[in-house]
DNA sequence: ACGTAGAATGCAATCGATTGCGATTTTTGT
DNA sequence: ACAAAAATCGCAATCGATTGCATTCTACGT
């Protein structure tokens, strides 16, 4: 700004070196702080790059160093198309994630899914821009990802473990956390349940199944699963479309997710529904919100952070070639409001 | 799985075209699909890479092809170190930039910033993996994103325009937005107002600035700010304390976010004050969580998924050479529930 | 049968940084 | 003062794919 004679732009590192008097193997050295490389030079060199604000060309030297500080973080559209990354699960995980991952010095890389194709994690697995990768939750690729973890060791999924599967997974019980959930409905008298939730992918499918089981304890109580998206705007008229037909034939309601429960109180709240008074309901995921909402949900608490840790370090280890096991974590049942 | 010859695993193009009997040259254009190559050796030579899962390095490809088709989404996180990832706003915003730039079929890359550091914005954009980049809000960081933008074109920056800026922001008008909401509270015949964010970035003090304009229309009526932080636990207890502060000394609450409000509502439900008949408020950004409340609120709408477009349409126009100016959107206010 | 346009492929330089090894200089030991 | 050891530094190969240019081969016209 003050002097005229603005440094002009280095392109290289063999510019650099031809400025200094040096070679390139000499610059490439001082600039990575070798002890290796005479200290004065050193010092001459790396100033002389600061000055004329030059770094290095990263793809190069990932490209003959062959690793790339760079993990990917993947999330599969299998069902639902759109909007399902700005669910704030996910996003809540993958702000965790990143998290995490900066603290370790790694950069992150976010590859959202083209549903319909085969191969879409062998080819991000593959590109050879990645160090390791970590997929948020399975949706309907359960297989596709089952096949890649044969090969490809650092690798991290987040989702349901099944026996005898190859991937490593981070997850919660949501069998354990559906019957938390039916259980403290049937508990408070609810005797008809309803299940909002889309059960294509197995996280949710388990949820129901795990709110099925509970029913067992209770003689007389009946359950109904009524499909239900993710995406925020079809969900609305879907979670209407389930309250009109129900009528008044449900007492209490295990909701998939905290913002479908949100989004069904609200509903309910607008017929004139006491929650949880006529109806009770309980979210699932226990994020932020759902201790700021009017009423307080409760809910089902994954505890997102620790998951996030979880996978970090499993994939850590995984990249350091050691063999980390799955990880299923116990879920919680929140008391708070609505039920 | 059926057939015990499991295809030994190609490292690299050169290996392909011993394979195939050709040149390694030949093998790159085959697998780029050009005319240049035989119609029958090209499907050959592509059989044989799906045979063998073969990809080739895309590191080595964008070292030499000078183009890495990756756009990085960097985050300041100037003041507020923790969790400011997991801002709802910006995790909306990120959200929609991932649709828009996977669209376009590019990768996107996330940073987060060490605070304390004075060229991180330099060294993300020289690092030589982008081909452009997109800052979500200039935090107190302005002078460096200034710096940076003046000699790097590829860069697009959503927060506060000012006069005479270099670098091209996407945002909306919040001093405007900050007098929509003001306004709005004055109207209802609130006299004593508050203010409840952080001042520290251009954006929100835009808010606070604005809001203090619309008091010029209204006489006798004051205006107080309380410095407030958007990272989530401090939150609450802060919120509080201006409350217990406040006592009944305020009828209209302007509040710089969405988060900041629904926080802000559900402590004065605590306290046993109704909203909006003893105290109106106001959010900003509507969220989708913002309709979603008990009650609903009213707030001032940013359309968040018109600025992920613009920001991404500004970005491609400026990788393409031409030179994108800033866009201004003006802000709508959206009358709900809460005030 | 011969020259030549045109198609198909090979050759080798290139992108920019890293690093093993050898060469040169400086320091140390006696 | 001389040999040996240590400190510096340069050379050149390497990572893997791309691409301009040269070369070979085929086919066609006359």
């Amino acid at each position: 700004m003050n002097d005229g004679t603005k440094p002009a732009r280095i392109k290289n590192i063999a510019e650099l070196a031809r400025m200094a008097g040096v070679s390139a193997g000499t610059v490439s050295r001082a600039l990575a702080d070798k002890s290796l490389v005479n200290k004065e030079t050193r010092e001459r060199i790396q100033a002389l790059a600061r000055e004329h604000g030059f770094r290095p060309n990263q793809m190069a030297r990932r490209l003959r160093t062959q690793q790339t500080g760079v993990i990917g973080v993947v999330i599969p559209l299998g069902h639902e198309r759109r909007q399902h990354i700005s669910d704030p699960f996910f996003m809540t995980l993958f702000g965790y994630l990143a998290d995490e991952l900066t603290e370790s010095g790694h950069d992150l890389m976010l590859s959202r899914v083209i549903p319909g194709d085969d191969e879409w994690l062998d080819r991000i697995v593959d590109s050879g821009m990645l160090d390791g990768a970590l997929v948020i939750g399975q949706s309907n690729q359960t297989e596709a990802i089952e096949r890649v973890a044969q090969y490809y060791k650092p690798l991290v999924v987040w989702g349901s473990h099944r026996e005898g599967q190859v991937q490593c997974t981070v997850g919660v019980d949501n069998a354990a956390g559906g019957r938390l959930a039916a259980k403290r409905l049937l508990e408070r008298g609810a005797r008809r349940l309803a299940f909002f939730g889309d059960t294509k992918g197995p996280e949710i499918a388990d949820r129901l199944a795990g709110a099925e089981q509970a029913l067992a304890t209770a003689p007389g109580a009946t359950l109904r699963a009524f499909p239900t998206h993710l995406a925020s705007d079809e969900m609305a008229s879907q979670i209407a479309a389930h309250l009109d037909e129900i009528g008044e034939a449900v007492d209490g309601i295990v909701c998939a997710s905290d913002i479908i429960a949100m989004t069904t109180i609200r509903l309910l709240h607008e017929r004139g529904i006491a929650v949880p008074d006529r109806v009770a309901v309980t979210g699932f995921d226990d994020l932020p919100l759902s201790q700021r909402m009017v009423p307080q949900l409760t809910t089902v608490r994954q505890d997102i952070a620790a998951g996030a840790r979880a996978m970090v370090d499993a994939l850590r280890r995984r990249l350091a070639g050691e063999d980390a096991p799955s990880i299923v974590m116990q879920p919680e049942l929140v008391l708070r409001e609505s039920a």
